[in-house]
DNA sequence: ATGCTATATAGCCGTTGACTTATATAAGTG
DNA sequence: CACTTATATAAGTCAACGGCTATATAGCAT
């Protein structure tokens, strides 16, 4: 699954803000999100599932717990690919300090 | 249709790109999405359809032409969301640089 | 062992989205 | 006006996705 489609689900982009916060375990975002979407357990762990697979979360056992954190890699695959259009609005010296931000020491086209 | 769908398409984030690189005629689009997907016209119309409702793509008319450009005020939203997981991978000095480059001159929390 | 807690998986179902073909609309051309 | 070009819309099909309930798995507690 693409990465914007992983984010296209209200959900997932809310479970990933969640675990900006810090590790949290499946019982607590599930506590988090039925309260605001009022969907099931299972839903959620699929939900979870689908973040694990295509590279947004992380998980470690703590007995029966399930610790999830975020992993950023495909959302700075997001941000670059976003790259290509900041030239729409990143004028002036704003577009310099982007370049510094993200690391573009090589690009000279 | 949230911005995080419509660019779950792979045949929409290319037209984006197409567009990216100067306005074309839906014709123009049409041509190579269907050499690179195979699909039919109205398939790619129906895709341009969803760019314009949702803010991505605007169209003006230059006889029978819809001639489409890229309008970025969705992909800057989706770089705002990007903002708050941007401290997972924007360390040191660089998280200054992505400060001025999006203007925050007002948060402190 | 037995049961309770925490989480994941299985199987089913309705909705939605991305195609298709056929056709409509609108503007230039002979 | 009739024809062709350029693009959009209509209507139908099909697969995929997200939800549900039921159940499995695994670890802790009694």
């Amino acid at each position: 699954m693409h990465a914007f489609d992983v984010l296209g689900d209200p959900v997932r982009r809310r479970i990933l803000e969640l675990l900006a916060e810090g590790e949290k375990s499946s019982g607590d975002v599930v506590a988090v999100v039925q309260r605001e979407y009022g969907i099931s357990q299972p839903a959620v762990s699929q939900h979870l599932k689908v973040l694990r697979d295509s590279g947004f979360a992380t998980v470690r056992a703590d007995a029966q717990r399930r610790l999830y954190a975020v992993d950023t890699a495909p959302l700075r695959d997001v941000d670059r690919w976003l790259d290509q259009f900041r030239a729409f609005w990143d004028h002036k010296l704003e577009a310099f300090a982007t370049e510094i931000a993200r690391g573009k020491k090589k690009r000279r086209d």
